[in-house]
DNA sequence: AAGAAGTTATAAATTTATCTTATAGTTTTT
DNA sequence: AAAAACTATAAGATAAATTTATAACTTCTT
């Protein structure tokens, strides 16, 4: 059994068909065909059922897939072992972003990176933060950026910035007239939320917790992105809250409806977060260093009060 | 980089001699340096410094030979997969056993397992518990036998028996006279424990902290076996507590010290403990059941209360 | 139903990799 | 200074992986 074969394993297994594979593995088709059936004898089980079509896995080459790719996976740390020791800034890097953060922050720092680290090749998945937990833990991720702190066993945060909530009050609503608005001017009951799961939501239901003791009521509306609470809101079905950052990019007749908090402003931590054994720190660094720098120019808050999203564990 | 390359770079990591590790391997020694000159050469650092003798790992050298051992632990659980599969009991199984349970429970079972499974190679190590959670969860072990409940997220536990607590009394202390006594008999600052970081010490903390109201006092004597604290209760020094199965292979004279608890006798739940995935299942059901067999005639006690090990985390 | 297209398996030849034997070059021991 | 212990190198043998060419089978078209 040797680690190519295991590849060719899991091409196959994604593939669903030889020929493609052997594409992918830069070999030939008959290569993949002689290599499965080898280390299928070898094991003496049958890998894949390929008198299905496509071709499938089998019940017990299903966890031979599995595993195999621990494997893998394992063995590709071996390089980033390497390229850490040399100060290497390259190879694939696998970034989680929250839903929350990905469409704000991302257009901000990736073509900075991209241009000033060209050998690095960005993945990058929109992931809520559990799975990002998960994925970190399991090493299907090098790093993330998500709602701090988490106090992860074996994960490092490092805060990038302080991002304040802003208000989105619908025109006619009681706290319309306000410049400046305080938490208690809120309602838990009229707060349009994003739906479970996000931790931005997790954070504003901390939040709420403080203001309003009534804990009984229930959220009727919940949606997947701001655009549709800042619509709800619009048609009168209470009020929302929206990260500082996504405020920036409201059509100007919404933005009238933003009120700011009075300081200490509610803030969410927002942190680069990766594993403890730091392999791919060089990287880590480069991304910390270059979000850091685009965000100094957006952020310019301060005296701000932390919502974290710790409640959600 | 291949996975004998990776058995080739620990054998020589483990031996610090290319020749010695070469016999380990089966392989010729200049089959080793060809072989560790290429995956040096492949990865562009150099593993190990052969200018010191005997032969020493480099820095880097080191986390590659620690992340070498997760890929080759990994790459081996295949087989264990497809044993699974097959139903076939056999094959090297790691099981850990917990101080105070080794030198009682061992003798009495390994002797009938190895004649019933002959093909099984059992590597039995002594370990506390914390280092048994440890090593189940990396896969260095294959099962254990601990004081449970652990409550481990992925860990299953089976019990085997539960194990009733007997006193040890030494002539002359103001319970020996009794036949049977009760926990409140006796005094938490008169009993001798074993050495910290044995469960079975946590277990009797737990047991004496429900029967006396002074939490403050402290043990000055512990000790890592049960002989020695035998001849500290001996010298007048204090009481002990013993496990069932140990007092069976007391001196007669001793025998007579030995006090039991009047029901509900306080008991600890002895498990075999193992990784959720159940990997290797068969010889987990064939180890458990070959020790139920043999403690069934020597564990005779019913209504037993347990001291459970919990409290240590 | 016949042919075309798509797919996997097999055979033979080629290339590449691994391993062994033999031996040279070190360092350490005595 | 010689012997012993150890690692590296070279050359040949063995084994393994890969490719090209083609056969065998399945599915899709018309």
């Amino acid at each position: 059994m040797t680690i190519t074969q295991l590849k060719y394993v899991l091409a196959v297994a994604e593939h669903k068909n030889f020929t493609l594979a052997a594409e992918k593995c830069f070999v030939t088709q008959p290569t993949l065909s002689m290599q499965i059936q080898k280390i299928e004898e070898e094991l003496g089980i049958q890998i894949f059922d390929r008198t299905k079509k496509p071709i499938q896995l089998t019940e017990i080459g299903q966890k031979i897939v599995n595993q195999s790719k621990n494997i893998v996976n394992e063995a590709d740390r071996i390089q980033d072992i390497v390229d850490q020791q040399k100060g290497f800034i390259g190879g694939e890097f696998r970034l989680g972003i929250i839903p929350t953060i990905m469409p704000t922050l991302l257009p901000m720092f990736l073509n900075n990176f991209i241009k000033k680290y060209p050998k690095v090749k960005l993945i990058i998945e929109e992931l809520n933060t559990d799975e990002i937990i998960h994925r970190l833990n399991n090493g299907h991720l090098d790093a993330a950026v998500a709602a701090t702190p988490l106090e992860e066993e074996k994960i490092k945060e490092v805060v990038l910035y302080f991002e304040p909530f802003v208000a989105y009050i619908p025109e006619g609503h009681s706290t319309f007239q306000k410049k400046e608005i305080e938490i208690d001017d809120l309602n838990i009951d009229e707060i349009l939320l994003l739906q479970d799961g996000h931790c931005f939501r997790d954070g504003i239901l901390n939040l709420c917790k403080n203001t309003v003791a009534n804990e009984k009521s229930h959220f009727q509306i919940e949606s997947g992105s701001f655009e549709t609470l800042i619509k709800l809101a619009d048609e009168g079905l209470g009020t929302t809250l929206l990260p500082y950052l996504h405020t920036l990019d409201l059509k100007e007749n919404d933005k009238l409806k933003l009120r700011h908090f009075k300081e200490p402003k509610p803030a969410r931590e927002v942190s680069l977060i990766f594993p403890k054994n730091e392999l791919k720190i060089h990287i880590i660094d480069a991304l910390r260093s270059t979000i850091a720098g685009v965000v100094k120019g957006a952020i310019v808050f301060q005296n701000v009060q932390i919502i974290s999203p710790l409640q959600k564990k």
